[in-house]
DNA sequence: CGAACGTATTAGTAAATGCTAATATTCATG
DNA sequence: CATGAATATTAGCATTTACTAATACGTTCG
């Protein structure tokens, strides 16, 4: 309901934050690709990309193509690139500590 | 458990992910600051900011340093620093794609 | 048209998440 | 060493989230 610049916020960065996203955006980084082709390439199954899918276009980092019967998806665009490349980056650095997290509750591990 | 690459990106990534925990991370984003300072500015209860700030620090986001009763906690390094502006950069581009997500269910709306 | 294919949606459920309230811990100081 | 201040932890609960299975929708083509 609200729409602050944070909710908003919040909204976007949760496209990212889930494994079988991540694996979506993966998939698609390089090009488009439809949801079949997706769904072979991630192992997952066709309602649940297709969640994943309708999710991440509603978070602003994807966007679709219609062409007969195929979806193509894609990345919105070549900012989503480079943030996705940036959390590669980052991780890099930070790896060994986001794997050494201590607590088991909370803090999803 | 199982700490692929990918599942501790999501961990990382989750980290940004909530309100409470951007909010922190805004309040903190220039210099250090105690718990009490940031459950003043954050208007947050110490409990609930004492828990995301130990999830921060465990999705290495964010590191402390104790000095007597005070815990002081900061950005891990630039590069975080460097993500959180990037989110704002990006987001500026996608703001009302985000804003105006069709779906209600899923989706965190 | 109707069957087949590709995709989207819905409902239901189990698990993860974030919050509050209460309690524990740690340090500084009288 | 007892008290208070700053922070951390725990337990319990309500909500959110992601998944599966089933079903609906839209397009192509015989």
């Amino acid at each position: 309901m609200a729409h602050s610049s944070i909710d908003v916020k919040v909204k976007f960065i949760r496209g990212f934050a889930d494994k079988t996203r991540l694996q979506i955006l993966d998939s698609i980084k390089k090009h488009e690709k439809t949801v079949s082709q997706i769904v072979e390439e991630t192992n997952g199954s066709q309602s649940n990309v297709s969640q994943h899918l309708a999710c991440l276009k509603g978070c602003g980092i994807i966007i679709s193509r219609q062409e007969g019967k195929f979806m193509y998806y894609r990345l919105r665009h070549n900012q989503i690139r480079g943030l996705l490349d940036m959390f590669d980056d980052v991780l890099s650095h930070v790896h060994d500590e986001v794997t050494s997290c201590k607590r088991n509750d909370q803090c999803f591990d």
